[in-house]
DNA sequence: ACGCAGTAGATAGTGCTACTATCCACAGCG
DNA sequence: CGCTGTGGATAGTAGCACTATCTACTGCGT
């Protein structure tokens, strides 16, 4: 297909498609002519998947970039793309040397996560977020410690046996690579919405009764 | 204190603290001369709430404000405050209207709710965008129904009732209602990574042993 | 055979966001 | 008395995700 049937299947313009053409996200056609080039359904199925990353998910392009160049990367494991998934999730723009509470509320989580037993690399940046969180807590005054998090990651864990169990067949490669993405990251949008509708309805249910309009 | 003591314990500059003066994210402090005012415990509290929304949870400007509206605004009830956190949390930008696609991912997912039988204001923002993470997943090929979302559904309550619970005690309004938005955003960011990292580890139980470095 | 819509590729411009810098008149303080 | 700091305003910046425009060309319908 051409360009602009390409972008209309995809529901977006061909200044976009290009767009995504030079920034890496989406590979080019095969050349028909020195200005003409065919798409196929490979990239319709990719441009549609950088389109879900961009509007549910909510991620930047050079993310998205990343996360594609995992997926296309035939040498990588299924484990492997996780890893640099996840590296590419978690923007690592940390500037300056953290602050001395930041610093020790990591330390607890790493001490944390050893408890649990987990097999997390070193330097997953997952472990600096989760730390900031919880220094963020104490900055707002609560005296939390790292095991507040124990019931979350207990949860997390088994939702974390879904998807992997999900995944982890004899699909070829690219099938489960790119299953894998998509479950953790519009998976994960879908569990973000909800967890604020549960809390409306949990929070509906211990509401005094609504007032009869006075 | 000073602004510029204010900026200094919180970690940002004097500019950063006058730009959130400015767009009233932080209250004025009290006037004690043409050019000079004093900031108090509270607007430090506030300006360290507003920086952690900020970079742990990655909420805008305008989310921001309006949060710290609601959870200024007394006359809200913690219920009603969770309803207004909610629709700022969900940027409602949706603007043509929405393919026929979508909109039966919507309806299908109106359903669903209604199945599990939340109580849920019929325009929760929340419910869209559940409805757009089915349709991304049927555009990508996927033949998933609204119910595919029912285990993640169940374990969203159950944190929900826990994060309710931990609030809505007898502890004074302003109290109640910052731990409430605390709990929901902060936690949220931290079950985020939680969540990234048992990926990592349940994938890591999985993966083939690692290859001992050829 | 002709002309025009469509195309590849490049470069420049746009709108938005979250600051950041500069300026002013003034004021506290050593 | 001067100099750093302040409140308040206005203007500028960097990055992002497009979007628009331009050039040179070309498939395709008539």
């Amino acid at each position: 297909m051409r360009i602009s049937e390409l972008a209309e299947a995809a529901g977006v313009s061909v200044a976009t498609v290009k767009y995504y053409l030079r920034e890496g996200l989406l590979p080019r056609g095969t050349a028909t002519g020195r200005n003409q080039a065919a798409y196929d359904e490979a990239h319709l199925h990719r441009l549609r998947l950088v389109r879900a990353l961009r509007d549910v998910a909510g991620l930047d392009i050079r993310t998205i970039r990343r996360v594609a160049e995992a997926i296309d990367d035939e040498r990588l494991s299924l484990h492997e793309v996780f890893g640099v998934a996840q590296r590419a999730l978690d923007e690592t723009d940390g500037q300056g040397p953290p602050s001395s509470d930041v610093a020790e509320a990591r330390r607890e989580v790493d001490a944390f996560l050893a408890e649990l037993g987990w097999r997390i690399a070193p330097d997953a940046p997952a472990r600096g977020l989760l730390g900031d969180a919880l220094a963020a807590l104490r900055r707002l005054g609560r005296d939390a410690r790292a095991d507040v998090f124990r019931p979350y990651a207990m949860v997390a864990n088994e939702m974390a046996s879904w998807e992997v169990a999900a995944v982890s067949g004899d699909m070829p490669r690219a099938t489960a690579v790119e299953r894998l993405v998509v479950g953790t990251v519009i998976y994960g949008a879908a569990f973000e919405a909800l967890r604020r509708l549960a809390h409306e309805n949990r929070s509906a249910l211990v509401a005094p009764a609504a007032e009869p309009t006075t």
